[in-house]
DNA sequence: AATGTTAACTTAACACTGTTATTTTTAATT
DNA sequence: AATTAAAAATAACAGTGTTAAGTTAACATT
């Protein structure tokens, strides 16, 4: 029963509910398993008619995905007010670390999952808006803390640090989200690890660490 | 055409040839990619033998990647002969990146790969082994550096610190297997990454950092 | 107001996947 | 030479992403 004519915003609105329909799927059950079938069922559509709204199941993967980049920004949003640049810059990366491991499955699909690389001009996405882009935030609170002495002098570039501490605490997460239930590993607890590493980064990086 | 009465050591070898099969297939394509008609044909089967020798796909990663891990273990040996501890645990990390970054899909499958957790007590490899077992090699190293007094005093727990080298470690990789191509990210080059990375961890750990 | 048009949706179908059931082949044993 | 059972091949199933072909009903036009 195909009522007619649906204005642009309703399309859009169509567009959001299947998104939301994957993401908590997604979110639930692991993309590989997540069938469009289901996908479909969950907003009352039958199979094909998600093709309507998303080329195939990458195309719909990445908009969730752009989604849910956005609420990384989001998130890590309320740690950009923190004043002190050191304290902003450390609760940033705590912050990371607490979405990437309240949503596990959200980020292995931002991070973890190959997925088709995204074109920049073609994102939803600002780049390079701090109230959008959650890379553009990172860079932006490290390259103030660095423009404030925050760090070792023989560390000049921002940026270098910046994708240093990333790495280090996607580490810290990916291992955890895929690692965590591996009986080989006789794993410390996770606060622990955490605290090890922010440790380890900031004696590692900052001039005066103040052992928090 | 099926010959008859294969011995248990050619059963054997038909596994491993099967293997080899799946890895090239797997480290090329990447294991979804992989069909096991695919991996049948290329052993001159056809499609379901395989199942005579593994009982389905997982099962048959679990074994490749099982292998795979031995092998890490093997790159990784010939850095355990260095006498001084520093260095020894620098060039552990150091190879392992290493591999990482040359055996990407390898990596891949170990590290990043949801594959249902292992059973140390079913496993092929001899776990605290430090012939086979590379997490019994981390520890090892790590311990013994820090026995050698060579990590601040702060530090109490060797097996902490080594979870927290292994998390910078695999993050550096993990980001750059994964998102190399990601052309939001203005990547740094790599070795100065893996610089930055050793640099930061060298600092953050080591009670007299020796700048290399 | 009756009649096309076409957007929005459904149903049917395809090629392919992992996997199981069944059947064939063939070497060894009786 | 007949029997047996291991080793492999064939056929088939349920489920996947996806495309092609219909179907319905709100609109536009006469």
């Amino acid at each position: 029963m195909p009522p007619k004519v649906k204005t642009e915003a309703e399309k859009l609105a169509m567009r959001n509910t299947i998104m939301d329909a994957a993401r908590e799927l997604f979110i639930h059950q692991g993309v590989e398993a997540v069938t469009m079938r289901a996908v479909a069922q969950r907003v009352g559509f039958s199979a094909t008619s998600v093709y309507l709204y998303f080329g195939d199941k990458e195309q719909l993967l990445r908009a969730v995905v752009e989604a849910d980049v956005l609420r990384l920004a989001e998130a890590l949003k309320s740690t950009l007010a923190l004043s002190d640049p050191t304290e902003r810059f450390i609760q940033f990366g705590r912050q990371y670390v607490q979405f990437a491991l309240t949503n596990p499955n959200h980020y292995r699909m931002m991070f973890m999952t190959k997925h088709s690389a995204c074109d920049p001009t073609q994102s939803s996405i600002e780049q390079h808006n701090p109230e959008q882009d959650a890379y553009a935030q990172l860079i932006s609170v490290v390259t103030h803390a660095w423009h404030a002495g925050v760090f070792k002098p023989a560390l000049t570039d921002p940026v270098l640090i910046a994708q240093t501490v990333w790495a280090a605490m996607h580490g810290l997460c990916a291992l955890e989200i895929n690692m965590a239930d591996d009986a080989w590993i006789n794993w410390r607890p996770l606060p622990a690890r955490i605290q090890a590493m922010v440790n380890m980064c900031m004696t590692g990086l900052i001039k005066e660490p103040t052992h928090e």
